[in-house]
DNA sequence: CGTCGGGCTACGG
DNA sequence: CCGTAGCCCGACG
């Protein structure tokens, strides 16, 4: 599958690139003067790995460019997928070879475009296709745009008639130029736009669920998920995470409701919310492919909190039932506290007593953070800046607000021209510009990939200016083709270069503002290209676009990724999470004078972030990180000090070690800092400060088992220094190591981590908890000798 | 490389 | 002396 849609995906687009690369925009790049031209360029490299393709002869200009307009105007028109991509697929290659350049070879055998389609009905997530094509989409908006600007000044009109269009579109061919995309956009404005808005109202909605759940305003939580319940009827743009967030906010709404035994879920099944939430996590796992870690710990609570509220509520046989569903195999503490309780019919223990619903409530909302971006709703930031606004206005008076919202006259408009910024630069990912660059260097008068990539920033920054409106959020990505443009135009005062225009107008300048600015864009890059935009772009810039878009991500289905912990902090914070607190979003947001800077940080981010690789621990360092910049301290386990989040942050897992050391792991109180842990250095700096009072806490909280331990260390270390005196006085084939007893809390940490692993699983327990020299296989006969002595 | 089972050994009774 | 917890080692995937 996944190759197929490689294959696939480069078939249908090599054509249709290869054109577009004929028309000049390659020669410009060469020149070292289309930034832009290296950004398709890397793009289309990463798709094709053919660099022969950019250096095709160039055969045909405008008008070449203008039937490639056609093409993706025609095909956006097509409803279904199909034809979608047959269409691109069948005229891009009959454009191409009427307009005369040699079709590529494409690398290996390529099966026909239906293979992925039914491949991609068959599976359900067609994310990667959606991306792909509002990309794709978006790039050749961008290109256009730029080929027009660039070809504008020798530019003449196209020599050359467009060759004949397919059959099917061949009826109403005569029509089909100028004023036809604008009858399209009038008949289907009304549809696409209502599933442009309810995309938004979907992000922002799901956003401020997660944030009401977060901050336990469980009615708001409720009317916010009712509200969605309704909108999903609605007609909607698809998006990537869509599917997630749907599934996180029934998981949330389920946990929520997890202590109403009554409360039913699904009405076939006579399941509690939390059984609900357990099937729904499971089938979650699979669909949006969990980590197993994270499906562990989530999976592992919520079981434990489904018996726990059984017996706390004396519903015994159910409890009994869940136990012998939940919990097969026996070797697990807590589920024989569960038998236990269950056969004595008792809900008196330490453990049911200690059920933390609102703290579990968290648990699972940390674990949901996980699954999707979280980034600012497009809405939410629309909103925000209009009220900065109305402050300003409100301070200043009313004259100023006239006198930078030029065209519109209302205020909802200006926070459109306020609000949208081109964020074509974000899925340009610079490991692939390093890659083009490298590839095409040779082209290049000795000009420094950092150079170019200085450029890229004030060129994106140049097309911000000139008003390219597109949403800011990542989620707002639009994955539909024919979106995205309509939502531009529609949304904007000042057009920008959309297929569309460039097709009804390929002449005329609708706007006074897009004309400057993209004279400026031309003048910019043939000569040296100034630090700054213009100076009138430059005010109006910081006047109305008073949002640092800081968004380098890149949409992805899985855990958040990406983060430079230092670097980027400010960058990254809002740009990812919704959840950020409104206020700061909001100062964040507005601060006009970082936009520079931010911007900076950002490119420094993005190249630490390529060069990075990810592994899983770094992104729960993320998810840490970011989970630090709320101020919400995170799930510190607390009655068991196993039991955190298994994929474990430094923080939690320096918690464990900060107690375990006390206890166990080092006999030296002090030398808790090296811990062995790789990858959790990066934040002890950043720790340290609140270190102290959090381990005073920890202690607090953990008074009794704290106490026990320490006795138990007591008795322990004389007689480990004996031991090893004479261990040493007698064995020599025993290098070093010396036979040191089990201690209590070590037996403990095994046993959570078999419970939380699995048996078998002892490189990973070892890692979670900082098992101080004990091996792996230390860890296996321990847990040997304790099935052998029945302890589990 | 991690895991497993068998075997060895030091310790305590 | 024996039983055993903890450790080592070779085999195996």
């Amino acid at each position: 599958m996944g190759q197929c849609w490689l294959a696939c995906r480069r078939w249908f687009v090599v054509p249709q690139i290869q054109h577009l690369l004929a028309n000049g925009l390659l020669e410009q790049f060469r020149k070292g003067k289309t930034v832009l031209g290296l950004i398709l360029a890397s793009l289309v490299i990463s798709e094709l790995e053919c660099l022969n393709v950019y250096f095709q002869k160039r055969t045909e200009t405008i008008a070449g460019m203008r039937t490639a307009v056609e093409i993706v105007q025609t095909s956006r028109k097509a409803k279904r997928d199909e034809e979608i991509f047959n269409t691109l697929f069948e005229e891009a290659t009959a454009v191409v070879q009427s307009v005369g350049v040699k079709p590529i070879a494409i690398p290996q055998t390529r099966p026909p475009p239906k293979c992925f389609i039914e491949g991609a009905k068959a599976h359900q997530p067609n994310c990667a296709k959606d991306r792909y094509r509002a990309d794709f989409f978006k790039v050749l908006d961008i290109l256009f745009a730029t080929v027009h600007i660039l070809l504008r000044g020798g530019g003449k009109a196209p020599g050359r008639t467009l060759p004949p269009p397919l059959k099917r579109k061949e009826e109403e061919g005569e029509r089909r130029s100028a004023n036809m995309a604008a009858e399209e956009s009038v008949n289907t404005n009304l549809v696409e736009v209502e599933k442009v808005v309810n995309r938004w109202i979907v992000d922002y909605y799901f956003s401020l669920a997660v944030e009401f759940f977060k901050t336990h305003q469980y009615a708001d939580f409720c009317a916010a998920r009712d509200i969605l319940d309704t909108l999903i009827e609605r007609p909607i743009e698809s998006i990537d995470d869509m599917a997630i967030k749907v599934r996180v906010l029934q998981f949330l709404s389920r946990i929520n409701e997890g202590e109403e035994l009554d409360v039913q879920f699904d009405p076939e099944q006579s399941e509690t919310p939390l059984e609900s939430a357990l099937n729904l996590l499971e089938s979650m796992r699979t669909d949006l492919q969990i980590p197993q870690k994270d499906f562990d710990y989530a999976s592992t609570l919520l079981k434990e909190m489904i018996l726990g509220i059984f017996i706390k509520n004396r519903k015994f046989d159910k409890a009994n039932n869940a136990l012998i569903l939940y919990f097969p195999k026996p070797g697990n503490c807590k589920r024989a506290i569960f038998m236990h309780l269950i056969d004595r019919g008792s809900n008196t223990h330490e453990l049911i007593d200690q059920i933390n619903f609102p703290r579990f409530k968290k648990e699972m909302l940390d674990f949901c953070q996980k699954l999707c971006l979280f980034t600012v709703p497009f809405l939410q930031k629309a909103a925000k800046t209009l009220l900065e606004q109305r402050i300003e206005v409100q301070q200043d008076g009313a004259g100023r607000i006239d006198e930078q919202d030029e065209p519109g006259p209302s205020s909802s408009l200006q926070i459109n021209t306020v609000q949208f910024r081109s964020e074509m630069y974000p899925f340009i990912q610079k490991i692939r510009l390093a890659v083009t660059y490298k590839a095409l260097a040779e082209g290049l008068e000795e000009k420094t990939f950092s150079a170019v990539e200085e450029e890229v920033e004030v060129e994106a920054q140049g097309n911000r200016d000139s008003c390219s409106p597109m949403e800011a959020s990542p989620a707002d990505q639009p994955p539909q083709t024919d979106a995205e443009p309509q939502a531009q135009s529609g949304s904007c005062s000042k057009t920008l270069y959309t297929v569309a225009r460039l097709v009804v107008e390929p002449d005329s300048q609708p706007c006074s503002q897009c004309t400057t600015a993209a004279e400026e864009m031309e003048t910019e890059r043939t000569e040296k290209p100034p630090q700054t935009p213009s100076p009138s772009n430059k005010e109006e810039n910081s006047l109305q676009c008073p949002v640092t878009d800081k968004e380098v991500v890149i949409p992805t289905r899985k855990l958040p990724r990406r983060c430079n912990r230092t670097v980027s902090r400010a960058s990254t914070s809002f740009a990812e999470f919704s959840s950020d607190s409104e206020e700061e979003s909001l100062h964040t947001t507005t601060n006009k004078e970082l936009d520079g800077k931010l911007h900076e940080q950002s490119n420094k981010s993005l190249s630490k972030n390529s060069n990075k690789s990810r592994a899983s621990s770094e992104s729960d360092e993320e998810q840490q990180e970011h989970l630090d910049l709320f101020k919400t301290p995170v799930k510190r386990p607390h009655k068991q000090p196993s039991k955190g989040s298994p994929k474990c942050g430094p923080s939690s897992v320096e918690d464990i070690c900060l107690t375990d050391s006390s206890l166990d792991c080092s006999p030296d109180v002090s030398s808790r800092h090296p811990i062995p842990q790789k990858s959790s250095t990066p934040h002890k700096a950043a720790q340290s400060k609140a270190g102290p009072s959090k381990e005073v806490k920890e202690r607090a909280k953990r008074a009794t088992e704290v106490k026990e331990t320490w006795i138990d260390e007591d008795s322990f270390f004389p007689s480990v220094r004996n031991r090893v005196k004479r261990s040493s006085e007698k064995s020599i084939s025993n290098s070093g190591a010396t036979k040191r007893k089990w201690t209590e809390s070590e037996t403990e940490k095994l046993k959570e981590g078999v419970k939380m692993f699995g048996e078998g699983n002892w490189s990973k327990i070892k890692a979670y908890f900082c098992f101080k020299d004990r091996t792996n296989v230390n860890l296996k006969d321990r847990w040997r000798t304790m099935k052998h002595q029945n302890l589990v």
